[in-house]
DNA sequence: TTGAAAGCGCTACCAG
DNA sequence: CTGGTAGCGCTTTCAA
């Protein structure tokens, strides 16, 4: 900048004001130095500007995994408010490790971002209360914070599982299973709560051999399959996307496509399989968008207190929910 | 880092040696400056350590759609190397517009990343020349730089076309038909040239009714389906995966799904579909992967001139490419 | 309308 | 082993 003033016979001030298109500058003397910059190649270095301003305009969005379509769909939706907002956005992704939850948010801590978006893998956030009292804006997605107050943006995880059930149950099925991921994982849990109480909620009993909980691999879901196909389960709510495409090959692998299903959260594909896959639809752009709007209605100054939110789902008929048990 | 070293009684530089864990401390010191800086909760604030030292630790990766399990699977093998660096991820997402990519691109150049990893959806990347003279390490992805010289990581689109349509050949098909992406698009010129070679190769004539070049929509992408059944097609390669989803639904819509098939770049469910589809795998991990320890290369001062590295592809007989032509 | 000087928070360099 | 001082490249403040 000091090279531009000299070359443009102006003082460093004076280049400043027209990089930033600051008033008070004759359109002669801009022009000079417009044609100074040009020739210099220059272009702003916003590391000096960034620690002069205290803002850096960029957010950090941490999440489980940025290869997963379901969380890069969520960073496309964060990345194009951001852009609007004119920030930048850092990812990183966590593999469900608390510790690197911890390492990557404090890492975009040092780099002072303004805000940060987090779609938490650790139980306890305490670490992050110093950096949220010092004014960092965040916003945790998809699960809640832990022991610290924070805004939340979720998916209506029970009512989409309730949902899931109640279909089942409308086209006639009483004995009703579930496989979910670990019960540790907040999303997995509600889902598991969504399903209980729908079938509490219509009169069923639940038999535990229907249930399972635990990360899903391909044998544990064919397990989870066999003992309660024995024990004359006639439908299934699979809880999230990764666990219906393994029952579906387990399924396929054991010989029995025919068992009603349901899957919590939509996939591609889904309509092309046979049979077609009834799902119980998240809105995943809807769940960033609003977070990162939220994010940036606290860093325009929103001192209101935190906010929970919780975007609907949409169950999308399409014929696996929909086949009656046998007579 | 000033109210630390008051506060443990220290000068300001010995706090900046505790906390970059330089040498020539004592032991005593160190931990009251530790004491000191948990007490009053400090964090480096990386801003300045960036002006100072002149290197930000980060890099940008600008692609089409960080929403796109493609460029998300680049993406996660882009941060895996970045971190194992100590290095922070930039992303953006151009929605293959130049004015974005450009606008993304000088964005990050003003943060002054210290390397840029750029899937290009521009024509022309002079624009970046003087940032490449002043240092900036740039690596393109998936498709070269146009005017520049640069270091360049691709797919063997070409290879990868030529394997699928030998394949379709071996199955016994001598009229085979290819539908992709517009023919600005690198990858799919690239593709389309494969297809090419390979019918000139085996000795076949292509029928221009068997070709179709631009972006897949449903309805194109059945008008060419259904003009090149007319033509007596019995094959077709598409060329990338989202053509290839299309042409199923669409060859499902006109009852055709027996035509031979295979897609260029394998995607999720393609084994669980009727017929299960075959594909040519491009190794999008590989791609990122090799991208990122290539600029990493750079970074760590290696000044040999620009490469170009071609990563394999790898066929996957699944049923639909191994059809025979109707007798 | 223009400019000079101070300083953001840190690290590099040289003294003690 | 420890401390002082200069300065990274910009914006802020105040003066001309």
């Amino acid at each position: 900048m000091e090279d531009v003033a000299a070359h443009a016979g102006v003082a460093l001030k004076t280049v400043s004001r027209v990089v930033n298109a600051e008033p008070g500058v004759t359109p002669g003397t801009a022009e000079r130095v417009r044609a100074a910059i040009e020739e210099l190649g220059f272009r702003r270095n916003d590391s000096a500007r960034i620690l002069r301003k205290g803002q850096t305009a960029s957010i950090g969005l941490v999440l489980e995994d940025i290869g997963d379509p379901f969380y890069s769909a969520l960073a496309r939706a964060v990345e194009d408010v951001a852009r609007a907002h004119g920030h930048l956005l850092f990812t990183g992704s966590s593999d469900e490790n608390p510790a690197r939850e911890q390492e990557i948010t404090l890492a975009f801590c040092a780099r002072r971002v303004d805000g940060l978006l987090l779609v938490p893998a650790s139980e306890d956030h305490t670490y992050l209360q110093p950096e949220i009292e010092a004014g960092l804006a965040t916003v945790f997605v998809d699960r809640p914070a832990r022991l610290i107050e924070a805004d939340t943006v979720l998916t209506d995880n029970v009512g989409g599982a309730r949902d899931g059930v109640a279909h089942l149950i409308r086209a006639g099925h009483r004995r009703i299973g579930f496989i979910g991921d670990a019960p540790q994982i907040y999303t997995s849990a509600q889902r598991h709560r969504g399903y209980t109480e729908a079938m509490a909620a219509a009169g069923l009993a639940v038999d535990s051999s229907w249930v399972t909980q635990s990360a899903p691999t391909l044998e544990g879901v064919q397990a989870s399959l066999r003992q309660m196909l024995a024990a004359s389960a006639t439908a299934v709510l699979c809880g999230n996307n990764r666990i219906s495409v393994t029952a579906l090959r387990a399924l396929a692998s054991i010989g029995r496509p025919d068992l009603a299903f349901v899957g919590f959260d939509d996939f591609e594909l889904a309509d092309m399989l046979t049979p077609r896959v009834t799902v119980v639809a998240q809105d995943v752009a809807s769940l960033g968008r609003t977070a990162a709007e939220l994010l940036f209605r606290r860093l325009d100054g929103d001192r209101r207190p935190a906010e929970r939110i919780e975007i609907p789902t949409r169950l999308i008929p399409r014929g696996s929910g929909e086949m009656p048990p046998p007579a």
